[in-house]
DNA sequence: AGACTTTATACTCATTTCGAGTATAAATGT
DNA sequence: ACATTTATACTCGAAATGAGTATAAAGTCT
């Protein structure tokens, strides 16, 4: 009589960027894959799903949440284990909850996790220093195989997303983070950690593993950072109360995983009315001193969607 | 012991444009308000959450779903009621994931549903005939009400909402549908089904009512609709297979609620390649025959991003 | 001190895109 | 014939974009 009991996961990637790397928060159980923040959601308890989650990832690393974003529900059976601590007659079916959330940098104390850059898990990703080598040497001969081990029309089909994803003559989309992701997935060519490896050793596991689903939730809030960037000044969560312009270009980059423009880039940033200079200056090892700046909160109110175009990679 | 349990629901706007007329498909009983197609996630027989979805949709209204996006996943207690036919002492929460579908219309049968205009529900949203005189006539006076019901610094942030909203200096953004829908319910203008309308007859009551959140869920659709135009070909399924350039502009002018430039439209769809010609002409009652044209699946498979920029109102 | 390195910042320039028109063509109805 | 309606081609200036060059301000090296 009873139906299956299902469950809320909540779970969140708390993103920052020290110097030039952007990382995410882990929960790290030693000889377990990385995690991030998780916790089921309980409605006696929790008023808003965000408020569950913000009291999660409290007690597990003491940490407040500040801007945050709903990014995706994702119920498929089959890429979630049952919740532990349920009667296996009753094991619940789980239903994940991912969130974006951003914040500075603060070495405070996380307990039990650690600041990692997030392209350990996707490797295939930053595109600041050139092409990644992996692409063409591994990911492209790998989803050449992919391809080839289907039919007719499913094979044409795989075909066009591999050129969508990965292909030569477009350019990089660097927005289609989770589309690769899951082209890979979808391949073998990525393991996460619940899965039986059984084919394991057949083909190169890229990236580090992650919990369940998690890395897929990764993949889907660098996606929509990347997009968001464009349109809303969200980077200013993640920089210093001042910073100098380069400062700011290379968050920006480390986050698009591209390299952009200086100057055109500065010249945006000025036009847009998006930071104003304090008039104070940056004391460097080298080079000419650069004046720091603040971000014009204003901006807000002002304007209706201002954000970072990025133009075209350098 | 037993936590309180939780139900997911899931509910889809379908969306359809007869003519000019952008519509959503209700379910509507008698006596009660209108609701979106719905009905609870069951782990057991659903293997994922659109499968669920697609499932409980046929069930009620005998129909496909083609092109679906999930939106949102709303979980606030209060604006939604406990799922019926559970015993009282185990009320589920529920948690609602909304959908979007895009389908031609189709006369065919959809018992006990109906297509409604989506501008039914949101009269503000309207744009093509001009400023909808209600925002100056009704919504701001209120609005103005609102702002003033608030203390210092609240206050400040209810006026900053509303200009950015409905503001006079700023130009008209389209895609703020859930902005200015939730705003509007937090001032009490919007009444939906589920509430005690205690306090009703004190404020007017903007649009019409529907069951639960499910006005919250058309305006997430809306909003991602008129957004997603601008970046991937979604309008092409909602026309029919061939079509003139000027039906698919009023296509577009419905969705987006704006008026544009004839001219500039078609330029901008010529050289995009979105579109090829047949060849064959309309027979129109009156003026010029236009050339009928169809859509290009290819550019999904050339192009990256391809969508119809919609510059600005005409 | 003067040359050289490093980074910051100002300014230029050609190309493309965008918004808003004008001009002309092809149908119908009176 | 001519007014009306709709389609489609073409123009033109303003703004945005991509890719520079030029110059300034610091430190280091010899």
């Amino acid at each position: 009589m009873s139906k299956d009991a299902i469950s809320i996961g909540l779970s969140v990637a708390i993103v920052s960027v020290e110097g030039e790397k952007p990382s995410v928060l882990v929960i790290a159980r030693l000889g377990e894959a990385d995690a991030l923040p998780f916790g089921p959601f309980d409605p006696a308890h929790h008023r808003t799903l965000e408020s569950g989650l913000r009291e999660w990832v409290g007690q597990q690393t003491h940490f407040e949440l500040g801007y945050t974003e709903q990014l995706y529900t994702f119920g498929d059976r089959g890429r979630h284990l049952p919740a532990p601590g349920l009667r296996s007659d009753r094991a619940a079916r789980v239903v994940s909850v991912g969130y974006l959330a951003l914040t500075r940098q603060s070495a405070a104390d996380v307990p039990q996790s650690e600041w990692r850059g997030w392209y350990q898990y996707f490797p295939w990703e930053d595109w600041r220093g050139g092409k990644p080598a992996m692409i063409d040497s591994v990911i492209l001969p790998a989803l050449k195989k992919f391809t080839k081990g289907a039919e007719g029309a499913q094979s044409e089909a795989r075909r066009a997303r591999v050129r969508l994803c990965f292909g030569d003559g477009l350019p990089w989309d660097e927005e289609k983070v989770l589309e690769r992701y899951e082209l890979l997935y979808e391949a073998g060519l990525v393991e996460e950690y619940f899965r039986d490896s059984g084919a394991a050793g057949q083909a190169p596991a890229l990236g580090t593993a992650m919990l369940y689903d998690h890395r897929r939730i990764l993949a889907t809030a660098i996606a929509r950072l990347r997009g968001k960037l464009k349109y809303r000044p969200v980077v200013f969560e993640l920089m210093a109360p001042v910073f100098t312009l380069l400062e700011l270009q290379r968050t920006v980059e480390a986050l698009a995983g591209l390299k952009l423009h200086k100057q055109n880039f500065r010249r945006l940033v000025a036009e847009q009315g998006l930071v104003e200079g304090t008039g104070k200056f940056s004391t460097p090892a080298r080079g000419r001193p650069a004046e720091l700046f603040r971000f014009r909160r204003e901006v807000l109110r002002e304007r209706p969607a201002p954000g970072l175009r990025l133009g075209t990679r350098r």
